[in-house]
RNA sequence: GGCGCCAUAGCCAAGUGGUAAGGCAAGGGUCUGCAAAACCCUGACUCCCCGGUUCAAAUCCGGGUGGCGCCU
């Protein structure tokens, strides 16, 4: 058994290709999506509602508090049962998202060289950099993990704290503990191919249509329920740009250029990231229908 | 009609005689526990046009064109 892999930038189609797909091959909805997971994040995140589910069940959405921090370690220890369970019980697993990285957390086994982050130690490098800089920070990495540094650019410094991290927790390097791509189980990917214009008018449209469907309500409501400013789910686009713009008394217009100047950004990156995927197979965008029958007939071959 | 100011990359903009900062946008890229995050790379053979001064001008002078402001 297969799994189907729903992937690409920002506002393509994904979810409705995704429930089409699950309908007709008989599966059920993986979301891989860094900000699906979060509960009460529905408007800003273009959460699926109950009519786009259409009755597959969806699953990696709701599934943390807003205020919690979630990572891919955490995506992955619970995605991946969800998929295996599905497996066993003959459903097509269809993965769906735009994370990239939490997709190759779960297609390929990673293993994060199983060590956990440890906030104090991130801070006492956070430290250094901040107080010796950056290229001292970087030079220190280059001391116990040179293969690691010169993969790493000095100003990453989120990256070279955490080859340092895991030095110090594993006494181990990070480069050593490298794990091939091996795919952990079969599958076929797909993403629409939209002309950059088209794309980026589309996103344009979307984020009017956040607004319309109250935005800026939802983000006040996070607030005053006492989610923190600076949560991780709040570094979110579209919820940092209205947390931002309440605070100085922008005009919605504007938080709304901002948003879509930001989610444009966003999806660029995800192109390049897409870029690398295994096998992914371009479609031609515009007919849902069309893009799930040849999806099927792919699947099939 | 007169006077003044301005004219540098798609946009904002520094440079005021010595061989074009920077920011944004755009494009390309990286990605193994914050990933809707973080980070890297690329851009004017040329400074509105014409002429002049000078070894040397985006920078000075004259004229033109365009824009802005003030005055009559």
């Amino acid at each position: 058994m297969k799994a189907l892999v729903v992937c690409g930038a920002t506002a393509t189609g994904k979810t409705a290709l995704a429930a089409e797909c699950a309908l007709r091959l008989g599966g059920e909805v993986v979301s891989a999506d860094s900000m699906l997971v979060y509960r009460g994040l529905d408007i800003g995140t273009a959460k699926p509602t109950a009519e786009e589910r259409r009755g597959v069940p969806h699953h990696m959405i709701d599934v943390a508090e807003p205020g919690s921090d979630f990572s891919v370690s955490d995506y992955e220890r619970m995605a991946l049962p969800v998929v295996n369970d599905l497996l066993s019980r003959g459903k097509v697993p269809v993965l769906c998202g735009g994370t990239g990285f939490y997709l190759n957390a779960l297609l390929y086994r990673s293993g994060f060289g199983g060590t956990p982050a440890d906030p104090s130690v991130r801070e006492k490098y956070m430290r250094i950099a901040d107080a010796e800089g950056r290229e001292a920070l970087h030079a220190r990495l280059s001391a116990v993990d040179p293969e690691s540094a010169a993969a790493l650019h000095p100003n990453d410094v989120k990256r070279v704290v955490r080859a340092l991290e895991i030095y110090e927790l594993t006494g181990r390097k990070k480069s050593d503990q490298r794990d091939l791509p091996i795919p952990r189980f079969p599958f076929l990917a797909v993403a629409f191919d939209y002309p950059r214009e088209e794309l980026y008018a589309r996103i344009g449209r979307r984020v009017d249509a956040m607004f319309r469907a109250g935005l800026v309500r939802e983000v006040q409501g996070l607030l005053a329920r006492g989610i923190p400013e600076n949560a991780q789910c709040m570094q979110g686009i579209g919820y940092k740009e209205v947390i931002e713009g309440l605070k100085n008394g922008v005009l919605q217009s504007t938080m709304s250029d901002i948003i879509k100047q930001n989610t444009r950004n966003y999806a660029k990156r995800q192109l390049t990231f897409f870029k690398r995927m295994q096998g992914l197979k371009l479609l031609a965008p515009g007919d849902l229908n069309a893009a799930a029958q040849e999806v099927c007939s792919l699947y099939d071959d």
